[in-house]
DNA sequence: GTAATAGTGTCTTTTAGACACTATAGC
DNA sequence: GCTATAGTGTCTAAAAGACACTATTAC
């Protein structure tokens, strides 16, 4: 039996807002996707839950990260709403998705969740596969315009852990050189003055972006008021 | 006394959803939003309304837009959901907001409208200066990347009425000849083969979007899968 | 020493900005 | 003819891509 809501003034009413979080990260050179079980659903489900009377749906969204990962301000921005009258067979439910970035290390406690690949996903419940969708897409077009991967790439890291980072999102290749170049020359990370020894090799030399607070680089959207 | 709703479930529900439409123009050089009095406030407001029960937020959203502008099919999309608990006095009423954008010539039929500054606006009801805001970075954000501008320019135009458009949106001065170049060079456009005679001067060729859907150019967004 | 990773310098290609010049209309 | 708008060609500047070369570590 689907829920139904009535409000105050006699008409019909959302059954409830709900909030699901697409979690992303870079293992193995690829993109990948946290989901979780569902009960009583034999497909898997982005992780989510409803918004509280007088919460932010931000807060929702935070609140189920970190149910999930124990992290606490990684990367996340808004991806949009969803809110077809069908998504949920359980009833009008909208829903406001949100788009995080997470370390490759997290470790998840939640025991139903696994990382998924996030570009060829098993089949997903509700509109998830969509939602997926959109958050890869959000990913690789603000890749390099934004500080969007301070969420994969948050202590001090080596120019070579970004690049990785960056070639497993954008799916492409890029020249070291040119990499390091590029990156620094959006502005959006600085030197920490420490060095980084693992192995053989030379020690890299360690950054961090500016803030995790999501920002535009100085990336070429052609020059607005010249 | 506040609007309140509770699902078969027995929780709280939101007491309805609501959707606004930022409609911007170009007219006269300037950034132009809609706005509409509110029975009751003092403040103007965005357009907007209730989503009914079973309907798609974008198509309530262009069922306001077409009440409100005559208009059946502009460039529409999702700018975001605006669902903070305290945005609406009335109650918990979260809301989704679309951009549209329509040509300069729209005549408004609905008394109470009135185009504003989008940038210096007068005070709004509820988030709407919020929303607006965002409206307007979108638009700036996408200018050179997308066909947005495909709703204020939708039937045959010639390069200087783009260019016009392109300079108000980018509060910039753009070169007629880099401008026409550049536009052509997102493969975004193509020529009608019609010409346009209008008072003195060589008459100007005319050019049309390829489509009216959202749709991103070939704007160097940093080769993705060289 | 060799192998492995990090980092610098510089040449080439592509894109964007500036601007001189040509083209076609009304008067 | 003059003025106004449209459109072309080309030089310069800036950004991105390719790649040779140097630097510092483990062994």
């Amino acid at each position: 039996m689907a829920w139904t809501a009535t409000n105050s003034e006699g008409y019909a009413a959302p059954a409830a807002l709900a909030t699901d979080v697409v979690v992303l990260t870079v293992r193995d050179a690829g993109l990948l996707a946290l989901t979780v079980g569902r009960d009583g659903g034999a497909e898997r489900a982005l992780p989510g839950g409803f918004v509280g009377a007088g919460e932010r749906p931000l807060d929702t969204a935070l609140r189920k990260l970190h149910e999930k990962t124990g992290l606490q301000a990684p990367y996340i921005e808004q991806l949009g709403a969803f809110a077809d009258p069908d998504r949920d067979p359980r009833g009008w439910i909208p829903s406001i998705a949100y788009l995080a970035l997470v370390p490759a290390d997290t470790e998840v406690p939640d025991a139903s969740a696994r990382w998924m690949r996030a570009r060829q996903p098993a089949p997903l419940a509700f509109d998830h596969e969509h939602v997926l969708a959109a958050a890869v897409e959000r990913l690789e077009g603000k890749l390099w315009w934004s500080n969007i991967t301070v969420g994969m790439l948050p202590g001090p890291f080596a120019l070579s852990d970004a690049r990785r980072v960056y070639e497993a999102i954008a799916q492409a290749r890029y020249d070291p050189a040119t990499f390091g170049r590029d990156l620094k020359a959006t502005g959006l990370i600085e030197a920490t003055g420490e060095q980084r020894a693992a192995g053989p090799g030379r020690p890299a030399a360690m950054y961090r972006f500016t803030s995790n607070r999501p920002t535009w680089g100085a990336g070429r959207r052609k020059r607005i008021a010249a």
